[in-house]
DNA sequence: AGAATATTGTTCCAAATGGAACAATAAAGG
DNA sequence: CCTTTATTGTTCCATTTGGAACAATATTCT
């Protein structure tokens, strides 16, 4: 390496050129803090992607069926349904049948679920941290309500 | 349903209460513009996701390796390895063995893989526009500096 | 009420995914 | 120069993923 150019084809530069910029910061910012953590999540707790958004969504809500999941996720009911029957293995979360339609399961989670959750947030939380240390303060909240604004818009469609 | 309740959980209730609000919501917005469109490609193209992005380097950069695409894309060097053969029968990318690097070989786009990438970005364009249409251009240029902001931290790490 | 349609959750299966081991080549260190 | 270590691309294999069909139950329509 004599010359100033790069060793390796780097991806700022690739970012500053793609053709769907917004979109394409948005995906590499989100991967940066999702998939270490979802790496790290499944290494030391032995639970994947849909189960552990299963018991996030539970977390968050009292009850809900997996049909709520799913559509909460944007996960297949197959996936959810799996995620499921795993976690009730686990006694992460409780199912009972739902009295006024024979169809649905109402799912809990349990204390030990929760426990888990709170686990694996502080994960989430941390590696989100570190990604958007390179922003102000009050560069977050305008990030934040962009992006919640953009988030409500996407979910009227 | 007679009272004001949801009749399903709602997204947005769930974005705000969520412990990591904003790695939430840029996985939220992130899948709002790419999944549909990767399914799209799918169907209409017959490429998946590995195969796409290896034509998107390849369309930003003149000659690349597998482990360029590889560290640009953040895939891992088995699927890379798999789109390369692929687009190869397929005629989208072209192979020369480095001359001098028995181990690597230059990957090109070819015409025919160029315009295939321009019909795709199209899509991820298109689709782009109708998630971020919630924001005024001013917005839309704050968000771009806000994440390119990131972005470059991120990969700086 | 009865028939047609929709919804929920599950199972099946084919495809996608990614870690790990591997051979070939290159670079680094003595 | 020779040995050790690193890198590249590939193959193998186990896991994850999601579409599609399915049975059970609800809802809608006539």
């Amino acid at each position: 390496m004599t010359d100033g150019k790069a060793q390796y084809a780097d991806v700022t530069e690739f970012l500053d050129t793609v053709e769907f910029q917004d979109a394409a910061l948005l995906s590499y910012v989100t991967s940066a803090i999702i998939v270490p953590t979802y790496d790290d999540i499944k290494r030391d707790f032995g639970i994947i992607r849909a189960e552990y958004l299963l018991l996030l969504c539970l977390s968050h809500f009292p009850v809900l069926t997996a049909q709520d999941v799913s559509r909460l996720t944007g996960r297949p009911r197959n996936s959810i349904s799996r995620a499921v029957n795993r976690m009730l293995v686990e006694g992460y979360i409780e199912r009972a049948p739902d009295p006024d339609d024979g169809r649905r399961s109402k799912l809990t989670i349990t204390s030990s679920g929760r426990k888990l959750h709170k686990k694996v947030a502080k994960h989430m939380s941390i590696q989100q941290e570190n990604i958007l240390a390179a922003l102000s303060p009050t560069e977050r909240k305008t990030l934040a309500k962009l992006l919640r604004k953009t988030a409500i818009h996407a979910a009227e469609r």
